[in-house]
DNA sequence: TGTACATCAGTGAACGCGCGTTCACTGATGTAC
DNA sequence: TGTACATCAGTGAACGCGCGTTCACTGATGTAC
């Protein structure tokens, strides 16, 4: 009897076809959309037949919900990465950026239109309070003049859940969140192709939401 | 011969027709997302056959092209009606909090997730401009202390196109369009349900977005 | 006011398509003695 | 090292479904004289 967690060679094999069988739903997702995301075309191309996927996810819901697990755990791994490195608030910007405009589709995936009833998977807003917990700290980690908290400071201050056990005092909570939604803001906007024909440079409009929150 | 503008009633009825066409499109958009209206479905519980819609829209792909020019045409008059009341920003942001609100996906038709590949007509671009200058003659009306411009003001002053024949300056390029982005973040995020389980208002981090703005 | 004709709304049958998913199966790979 | 058996990846046929769209048609409504 092998030891349950060892890794044997058909292990191996199942992670690298699922792998293949991702690689190729970011593809199609990539060129047309979440929506559009068939699990007998993903077949076709890696030259399975369709029935055969069904050894690797237990229907197209799963795999779906893989690729949202997948990509909020890359978009959390890349920002921490960072500021692990240090980065202050305005690089952090700049990878989250980088992160959305290297895959437009997979942030919207993240950040997009939802569809109506369908349910994230739990860990996933587990993985959102990671990053939010990431941003908090490069709020916390840049001094601000202390002044009386506004109304929505002392709003947020009396409902911190969301903020864990995160000691960041009621300025701090405004910053973070306000840094991601104004971010969020001109990106989506950006992805969207809402600027198109506008003709400035969304970056720059980026860069300067950036440095506005930094309080600089 | 009739005159060719004469609205016979047979006119008056395909009207109609295409109205509760429009109206069953929206509630199914409204429970299950525009990548699912269907015009068959539409047509049952129209109670007529598939075939029939083809009267009154050439494909589906008019008929949505119609729902999200009408998307527009609505936002920007419940906007320019509040404008023309002598709202200010905050009352402004209010208005398209509401609109957004009552229709979460209609919101999403416009500013949401794009397919990629399927292009907007062009008329709904002019129509983003209308929606624009009236947030610039908003901001215009808003007298903010005279500064030195940023790197980003400059480079929308250089680059003013599309603020038409605005006689903005630089500052306020900056500050309409700024306040198009912050607005749109949170409230994106919270019709996404970004928010939820994060246990705050999202109201009142939308206000503060909206009177941040006003430099008050 | 009545008749002849044209217009047009709506139907039902049919088309081809691709989808997700199931099922019974073959054949290769791994395991146990 | 060899044999017997179990596991499991992948196939092909088939299911039911709903989709957008076309076509030839019926019957009602409007127009012209």
């Amino acid at each position: 009897m092998s030891k349950p967690d060892a890794k044997t060679p058909r292990d191996r094999y199942r992670a690298q076809v699922r792998e293949e069988i991702k690689k190729h739903a970011w593809e199609q997702i990539a060129t047309a959309g979440a929506s559009a995301l068939s699990l007998n075309a993903i077949a076709k191309q890696i030259g399975m037949s369709g029935p055969a996927l069904y050894r690797y996810f237990v229907n197209r819901d799963e795999l779906i919900t893989e690729l949202i697990r997948d990509a909020y755990r890359s978009l959390a791994d890349t920002i921490r990465a960072r500021a692990e490195a240090g980065a202050d608030l305005s690089d952090l910007a700049q990878a989250l950026r980088r992160w959305a405009l290297d895959d437009p589709q997979r942030y919207f995936l993240i950040y997009g239109t939802p569809v109506p009833g369908y349910q994230a998977p739990e860990d996933t807003t587990q993985i959102a309070s990671e990053i939010m917990a990431v941003l908090l700290d490069a709020c916390a980690a840049e001094q601000l003049p202390v002044t009386p908290p506004s109304p929505v400071e002392t709003h947020l201050d009396e409902h911190r859940a969301w903020a864990g056990q995160h000691p960041a005092p009621p300025s701090t909570l405004h910053r973070a969140l306000t840094f991601w939604t104004r971010l969020h803001g001109v990106l989506s906007l950006e992805l969207a192709g809402q600027f198109a024909g506008m003709g400035f440079d969304p970056a720059q409009l980026y860069a300067a939401e950036a440095e506005a929150i930094t309080g600089r």
